[in-house]
This record gives structure tokens, sequence and C-alpha cells, in this order.
DNA sequence: TGCGGGGTTCCAGTGAGGGTAAGGTCAAGG
DNA sequence: CCTTGACCTTACCCTCACTGGAACCCCGCA
């Protein structure tokens, strides 16, 4: 099979699988013409390595999986403690996403968004408390 | 006030204050010497891009929100389209890695994460559907 | 023979800096 | 006067996971 039809079926571009030969991940083997030729077992490869990306896992995590998958006598528990990594991962990322959210959704909130240069959300970037029309003078 | 100083004043290192220079976000002065100067008002900008780095925007939002800032003429829309923009964002990020967690912890779940090679974390990423266990045989 | 639609390699760029080298400058201490 | 150490400077490549483009080759078809 070429590198176009392994695209449309792993729903990867034909750059991102070259890109995935140049760096180890897959081996196809190649025509008299030095066209690319891809095995059934290339295209399992990749697959498994679109959804593990799709999932979120780092090029390098998808490399020990994809060993462990073709690994016949791996222990679970390998695969488990990568994924468990992964997982703190995301979960790190939600709560600084979610905490951003908060305060820019607060900013947000005390913002008229009109015509007019008064800004709650300038002010909060800018580092000063509180806001203008309720605070207290500094004089 | 040297780059030394203002990075300790504004949590940013002198590395990433030498390249807001380059992309022209700051533009301090120099000394006979070639040091960089920055005067006070080069310190607010710098303490401005560090918390709107800090909560999530990109350089671009960032240099938007720079002259928006420096405007005296400013309308508070602008500022609150680039929020809100910002905002769905983050949603949509949230929102992926939330679908991403769910799954893995799907998968991690079925895992026994043991010495054993079976693994529906696998499984699941070479895209096998259910479990071996208790699906029906495919025979 | 020409054309369109594959394929190939190689080079450069993305965002937002990080690492390191090689060197200039400055204040304090011996 | 000289050295030491902390600070500053520029300049270059590295990161991650690709993406885009240029320039070229190959194959089937009218």
């Amino acid at each position: 099979m070429n590198i176009g039809d392994v695209a449309k079926r792993t729903n990867l571009r034909a750059k991102t699988i070259r890109y995935y030969e140049d760096i180890g991940l897959v081996k196809p083997l190649r025509d008299t013409n030095d066209y690319r030729v891809f095995r059934e077992s290339d295209l399992h490869k990749l697959t498994f390595l679109a959804r593990a990306r799709a999932l979120g896992f780092t090029i390098d995590d998808c490399r020990a999986l994809l060993t462990l998958y073709e690994d016949e006598t791996r222990a679970s528990s390998d695969v488990k403690e990568i994924t468990n990594k992964h997982l703190e991962e995301i979960e790190a990322k939600i709560v600084d996403l979610q905490a951003m959210h908060a305060t820019l959704t607060h900013l947000a909130k005390e913002c008229a968004g009109d015509h007019r240069p008064n800004c709650p959300i300038l002010e909060g970037l800018s580092g000063e408390e509180g806001n203008s029309s309720n605070a207290p003078d500094t004089k």
C-alpha cells in the first residue's frame, strides 16, 4: 500500500507518516521506484499511533507504548504506569485551565465591553486590585 | 534598572525579557556599556505581560492587549472581545482534555496493572472494541 | 506527447522561549 | 594593580510535533 492510501485509512497525513518514519516509529519497505510500501503491520502501528496521539500521549510515550504493544511478554503495569502519569498531567492541565478560566470570567464579567475606555480586565492585568469605582481613594 | 532586577521584580527570566525586546514588546534604553536600562514604564509593561501570559494569552494577544492598555481612547469592548475569544479557546481545551481523561480513565480502570501481558489499554489503542474477557468470541 | 495526480527529498518555519559558549563590565578584596 | 565572581552582551542551536513549499520523479491515460 502507498502512503496516500495509508493516510486515508489512518486519518494521518502523508507528511505525518513520513515524519513518523523519520523518527523511527514505522519502517515501511521501499518499492523499486523508491515509493514507500506499507504492510498490514505498518498500518496497525500507524492506527495505534493515531489513537494514542489523539488521546494526548507524547511521541515519546507513543514510542514506549508501541514497544509494549509489540512485546508479548510485557507487564500491563508498565502500560498502566504510562497511562496514569499521562492522566495526572491531563488533570494538572485541566486545573490550570480552570483557574485561568475563573480569573478571566471574573474580570470579563466586570467589564462593560462598550465604547468607553474604562476596563477592569486591563486593570486586573496591570496589577491593580479591586476596581476604580468603589475602591477607597489612595490619596 | 538592569535586566536582573527587572527579572526578579516581574518573575520573568532575563532570557524572556530579552526575547520580548527582540519581538518588540518592550524597548528599554541602553547604557554606555550596552546594558539594557529599564524605566518604570518598561517594568509596568513587563508586569502586564507576565500576568497576561500567566492567564494563557498568546504573545499576539498580549501585544494587542498592551496596545489597548496604552491607548487612553480604547473601547473596553475591544479588550473584552479578545478575552472572550480566549475564554472560548480555554473552554474548548478543557472539553478536549476531559474527553481524553474520560477515555483513559475508563481504559485504565479495566487494566489489571500487574505482571501479566493482557492489557485493555493497549487493546483500546489498537482499535479493538470491548474487552477480551466477556466479549463474544469472534470465531 | 502532454497532463493530472501520485510520489520523493530537503529546507525552513511555527510558539515561546531554553541552553550554552565566548566574551565584556563592574565592584570589592588582597 | 590584579583577581575574583557576579552580572551583562550577542549568537547560535535545541525543543515538540509537525506543516508548508520548492524542485523534482513516476505512472496511467487521451
